[in-house]
DNA sequence: GCCAACGTTGGC
DNA sequence: GCCAACGTTGGC
């Protein structure tokens, strides 16, 4: 199984939202990037991973599942734009803050710290026991 | 709101 | 195929 990381705006789409979808999920719309779509089309079914709030709040606030493998997004007719689709699974108990990702050790190659804006990031499994421990979760 | 970083586009 | 121009993301 492997891990990632999505990036939302809350203002454009918030955990709470991603919560109240429950287990129908949200389509992972709108990305437009090359790598973020390939970290997509990698995703397995079943494979976690950490949801992001960009610029406000800028916190890992809580866990989804990826529950439908990437398929054309539905917002466009470009065929080169693909996505998965993700529900939330549980929150934080804590969130874990990007200032707080700069500063631990084993955090330094997290693609939050060295790549900021890709939307749709991988996470090693190392990171992942690392971010579960700082937001006061067990590893999934 | 600004701007640095970075990805994409298109002219040559 | 290079690279300048441009657009977007996201931290500050």
């Amino acid at each position: 199984m492997n891990h990632w990381l999505f990036k939302s705006e809350p203002d454009a789409w918030s955990w709470d939202q991603q919560v109240a979808n429950g287990v129908k999920g949200e389509e992972w719309t709108g990305v437009r990037n090359y790598q973020a779509r390939n970290n997509m089309r990698a995703m397995k079914v079943g494979d976690l991973g950490f949801f992001y709030h960009s610029n406000i709040g800028k916190e890992i606030v809580g866990i989804v599942e990826v529950i439908r493998e990437s398929a054309p997004d539905s917002s466009t007719d470009d065929a080169r734009w693909d996505c998965v689709v993700i529900k939330a699974v549980r929150p934080v108990k804590k969130t874990v803050t990007l200032d707080a990702c700069k500063v631990e050790p084993g955090l330094a190659a997290m693609a939050l710290v060295t790549n900021t804006r890709l939307s749709v990031q991988p996470v090693t499994a190392e990171e992942w026991r690392i971010v579960c421990n700082m937001a006061g979760i067990d590893p999934i």
